[in-house]
DNA sequence: TTGAAAGCGTTACCAT
DNA sequence: ATGGTAACGCTTTCAA
């Protein structure tokens, strides 16, 4: 017994295929008898077109694609990215389309797998999170060589043809250091876990201009590179300089509170402190870390839109939309003090 | 100007489209004048064959899916699902499949985005991670009755029709309870996020075996359920009866470690930890956690070896493994203390 | 080893 | 509103 196709179903029902495909994707005008017939089969039978044959057919998949660069140390430290496949997940399916993840493990995989992915008939679109750790992404290049529509989460440093939509990490960073100096803090201190991703370089502008602006003084002994996983290192370099702040990774929050542990810091007594990020691990830490936030619902709908727009109307001229973050205030700044 | 076609390839190479199609497929015993032809053609167009005709001609588009069920809350504080991803898409990739990561977010999502996965002529077969907090699990039953083929991470509780591999949980357990009584523990306490998972109902079977070998009775205040979040209440609950060990769930280090900090007991001096699972946050706890451990990437290949093995062979009978966990120590349970 | 041609299961155009 | 039929771009069988 082989697996029922459109065929098949046209005629229990009596009908022609042409007639069956018209029900199956909702365009009969009025609804006639032999619409209900069809519908009928349909449910009776639980009939599920081939997707290969109407992609075929009709030139499209109704898939799009998430590609997500994923070295093990990126992803597995990243909950981010996970939120990001969340929303942009639930955007796909609100406009009926359905979402695919595809993990680039490898330089190699980039080479080897991208470009069955960007093979026609496969997916109709691409989302793709620019890997911001380095200058010039070539998995970017490679997308724009392939023709397919795309759109990058993240801002493209060496490339203004494509179409993103980023966060504004200069005016978050900003705001979290003026929050500081607003709550009397004057050493405050920046760590990162590396400068050269473009998102360090802003959030470094931030908060030099921050400083600035009020007419503090930026000591450089404050601005602490931790390397990919020292947090804890670059820490306690930093309690050398007696900040009264900092400014960190979320990611590194554990390492730093022990550390300011360690070193009987307390924390926001002596010392402040504020995520860059807003991760789970924000509200679980001692005490709760006030992060900077970033919309994420709304930058899934958007970064869907636009794609969509570009799959409809070409990739020209690139679209760009930067997106403001919020910042979350808990207990480990100091401004929810009971005093 | 059209995309090219497997014909225009044809035609630029001068030999047939059968003759392409074998070179594109490396189905060509010998290699002659019009491969090397071909292959050239192939370089300079840098062409890659429409993957839905492909699909639809061949009956097989060389995808696999993982279905990962994923209210935000569940994966967001689980990067073990992560993991799963990682090794999985490594695992196909080696086999020549390209693997589709799909997030079902809400009991909705099963209903509508499913049946757009288990088509056929979308992915070949799935790989499920089976839902462990529920004793029946609806996704399973909705799989087996599409006539996908497919394996579960995670033993089905309800159906024995269903391939899958495993982790022995209960096995787990004993070995982390008999290494705690080794250490000269005696009031040992299991905190789980809930009873109701099968997987906590395999730890509680282990921890009670290995207390009750060693002839130690079961003191039922010692075993503590801390709802999906509140691991901070239920470790005070569960201090007020003295434990000297807990094996808790690694997620919930934090909040225990925190307890156990503000009320001045000393890990793993007072107390030893064992963890369920080896996040990566098992490393960053102050001391380091000691924790028990699956072998994910061996995991990952056969998930992907025995859905390959049923695509191929047919769904029975069903398939089953069962894989041991590993001890990993560190710090937290006083066995490395320097003394 | 290679080519011709018949599908694969839809959609979409053109009639009716 | 419905049916007939030619694509869609590839794989695969059968001959040569």
């Amino acid at each position: 017994m082989h697996d029922l196709t459109l065929e098949d179903i046209a005629r229990m029902a009596g009908v022609s295929p042409s007639t069956v495909s018209r029900v199956l994707n909702n365009l009969v005008g009025t609804r006639s008898k032999a619409r209900e017939q069809v519908l009928k089969v349909l449910a009776e039978t639980g009939f599920q077109p081939n997707a290969a044959a109407r992609s075929l057919a009709s030139q499209r998949s109704q898939v799009i694609g998430l590609l997500i660069p994923a070295p093990a140390s990126t992803i597995l430290h990243n909950p981010a990215v996970l939120q990001l496949a969340e929303v942009v997940t639930q955007a796909c399916h609100e406009r009926n389309y359905l979402l695919s993840l595809f993990l680039l493990g490898s330089d190699t995989d980039e080479q080897q797998i991208l470009p069955k992915i960007t093979r026609k008939g496969f997916v109709d679109g691409l989302i793709v999170r620019g890997a911001d750790d380095r200058a010039s992404d070539p998995l970017l290049h490679r997308l724009s060589d392939s023709g397919m529509p795309f759109v990058s989460f993240g801002r493209p440093i060496d490339l203004d043809t494509i179409s993103y939509v980023a966060t504004d990490n200069a005016t978050a960073a900003y705001t979290a250091i003026a929050h500081l100096l607003t709550l009397g803090r004057r050493r405050i201190a920046l760590l990162v876990g590396s400068l050269e991703p473009y998102a360090s370089q802003e959030r470094l502008t931030g908060y030099r201009k921050a400083l600035t602006d009020r007419g503090v003084p930026v000591d450089e002994q404050l601005i602490a590179v931790a390397g990919m996983s020292d947090g804890y290192g670059a820490t306690r370099r930093l309690l050398r300089h007696a900040p009264d702040a900092i400014f960190l990774p979320t990611r590194m929050a554990l390492d730093v509170l022990r550390v300011l542990r360690e070193a009987n810091v307390r924390v926001p007594d002596n010392i402040a402190l504020i995520g860059f990020e807003d991760l789970p691990l924000a509200q679980q830490t001692d005490p709760p870390l006030t992060a900077v936030s970033q919309p994420m619902g709304a930058i899934g709908k958007h970064l869907v839109g636009m794609l969509l727009d570009i799959m409809e109307n070409g990739a020209e001229p690139p679209r760009r939309l930067l997106f403001p973050q919020e910042l979350l205030i808990r207990q480990s700044c100091g401004a929810m003090r009971t005093s």
